[in-house]
DNA sequence: AATAACTGGTTAAGCGATTTACCGAAGAAG
DNA sequence: CTTCTTCGGTAAATCGCTTAACCAGTTATT
């Protein structure tokens, strides 16, 4: 291995010159800092991570925690993963893959000193890895929110989302719809945040034109996708529309109604929330997604991780994006009046 | 940061002593080694994973190299990673993610020295990435294979697994069937290795039947499924029966069959080989699959560089997993002949 | 009884960088 | 003609841990 010592020798000067090229930390005269350049060149060499690590106490190494299951809950979440990993190598940083639920196995990792901060995916309201995070005093960024809006985060705008679903299907004449998004199997209390704000968004948003409100939450399967079917027809005939934030029930739930004799999209509209564009596609009808930014959020997360950690304030540590409208075939006109 | 000079002097013990402890890799009295582990626990002592790795110079880092997309292919890839975080976790090993295309970059990263070993993952038959692998002298396993079959990997058992497809489909008294695989944009000579095995493997199990072979390469959209449906019809409108191996294109193909006239599963029965038994639900009608084992080529490969790299040399190095039918409701019985 | 082999521990030399303190020469200021 | 800066560079301490070499007592071996 080719160390810093090789390079300083074949280019006669100390090896704290060399750093000092290496890095820029310090003026170094233009023929010396070519002469420099030119061993590095020739010997090839590449500064060794690690020593570099434990010199600056600094490893540029980021964690992202997710909870430790084998697959993932959907591609959205997958895609936040890779974009933040491609951001984060952006700028010098990597990403490193934590997979952790309990506390005890949370704490042992942040206190080992291998990462510089901590991105946290899949954020719940009252979440305790969140509680540990801050008393480990490591720098990190949330994507998702706690109740605890204080703290640096990145997160869909779900009342935009949702006020824009709403907005598209009232144009296509429907009055009565409703919500279905996802129920968690654990008791709840520590949902996800999303859960709740796409509620409230959307209790905001049909509020405001005095609706009836009519909310149904499945869990993430084509099981619970057809619950929600049965469940709208009996419960809620007269609704005509329905804005799904809940991607694994989606296909389900498109199944189902069918079955219940109510097709899409002609007895019922469909949008599916906060999913990706090319999951529409492989349902039949096409569905009509609000897709997730994603990858905004990916990349929006780890730089605001990393401007944190390198002193760059000027960008804001709380960020919201919307979805965006994709249309597809599962939103029509609703049908007339009975 | 409470170091190990700190646990040393509240032991009333040298730094050695307590390192030994630690690692289990000397033989050190009861009495001290409790009289240690008192001190580890009453302050809460973490070692230093950076200045471990420098003077042990190995990080127990991984790295997982994977093309630089925003998005998966599938959510198989996904489940592989997923799982290989969670086997190196498990092992004590981190995993870092390194999208990488270009060469120069990868180089650089390789010779940072922070990784002990990587896992490559989108193999192709002749990869350049491994061949960089290779000069770089660093250990690496394969998920995945290339020509040279001597190298370390774990992949799917394409020849079972097609085998047991048409296996399948023959049991339905279907006679005259089809592959319908991955067209890569780029120019091929370098596709993923499992296009050709997939097609070998096909030609190899019809051609036992005696069978003309009828093989179909679409890209992996929708719009490529569709294709394939039309070529289908067109080209070899005798075949009942088709497997693919092409997760994206499948929605597209039994929407394309139905706008042309064949119902899925009552004039074409589906196959959808090396994807998620949770994709097959989201179709309708719901698809027979074989669903790809991604979280066992996770754990096998991060397994085998492991193995690799403590030099535990029990495990073959050569692993072939086949994927495992999940019956669905697109295979039906063979229709009469015209 | 002399020598060899353990046992349980310490000392100290790294690992490969970063970074602070210091130094001599050259130019500016008084 | 001093004295003060600035410039370009070096020496050496440090980061926190691993590990080879060594050492003083015991216990076995011959």
């Amino acid at each position: 291995m080719v160390t810093m010592r090789d390079v300083a020798e074949r280019a006669n000067v100390s090896i704290a010159t060399v750093s000092f090229v290496i890095n820029g930390t310090k003026r170094v005269a233009p023929e010396t800092r070519a002469r420099i350049e030119a061993a590095i060149e020739e010997l090839d060499y590449r500064r060794n991570v690690v020593a570099r690590a434990l010199a600056s106490s600094r490893t540029r190494i980021l964690a992202l925690l997710h909870p430790c299951r084998e697959a993932w809950p959907n591609a959205t979440a997958n895609q936040i993963v890779m974009s933040a990993a491609q951001g984060a190598r952006a700028r010098g940083y990597d990403l490193v893959l934590w997979p952790v639920n309990d506390d005890e196995q949370m704490s042992h990792l942040l206190a080992g000193g291998l990462v510089d901060g901590a991105l946290l995916m899949e954020v719940q309201l009252r979440d305790p890895r969140v509680d540990r995070l801050i008393a480990s005093r490591l720098p990190f960024a949330l994507i998702g929110r706690t109740e605890n809006e204080d703290l640096p985060f990145v997160d869909m705008d779900f009342a935009t989302t949702i006020d824009q679903a709403v907005e598209h299907l009232r144009s296509f004449g429907h009055r009565r719809m409703a919500l279905v998004t996802l129920r968690m199997k654990a008791p709840s209390g520590n949902e996800p945040g999303w859960i709740m704000r796409v509620k409230s968004a959307y209790l905001d948003a049909i509020g405001a034109l005095g609706e009836p409100a009519a909310v149904i939450a499945v869990e993430g399967t084509s099981a619970g996708g057809r619950e929600a079917a049965r469940r709208l027809s009996e419960d809620f005939p007269e609704v005509t529309a329905v804005i799904l934030v809940n991607e694994r029930a989606s296909a389900g739930l498109v199944k189902g109604s069918r079955a219940l004799g109510r097709a899409v999209p002609d007895d019922l509209s469909v949008i599916s929330a906060a999913t990706s564009a090319e999951f529409g596609e492989m349902i039949e009808p096409s569905l009509t997604v609000m897709a997730a930014p994603a990858a905004q959020l990916g990349h929006l997360g780890v730089n605001a991780l990393i401007d944190q950690l390198e002193g760059v304030q000027d960008a804001p540590p709380h960020t919201l994006i919307p979805c965006t409208l994709v249309p597809g075939q599962s939103v029509g006109p609703a049908p007339a009046r009975q």
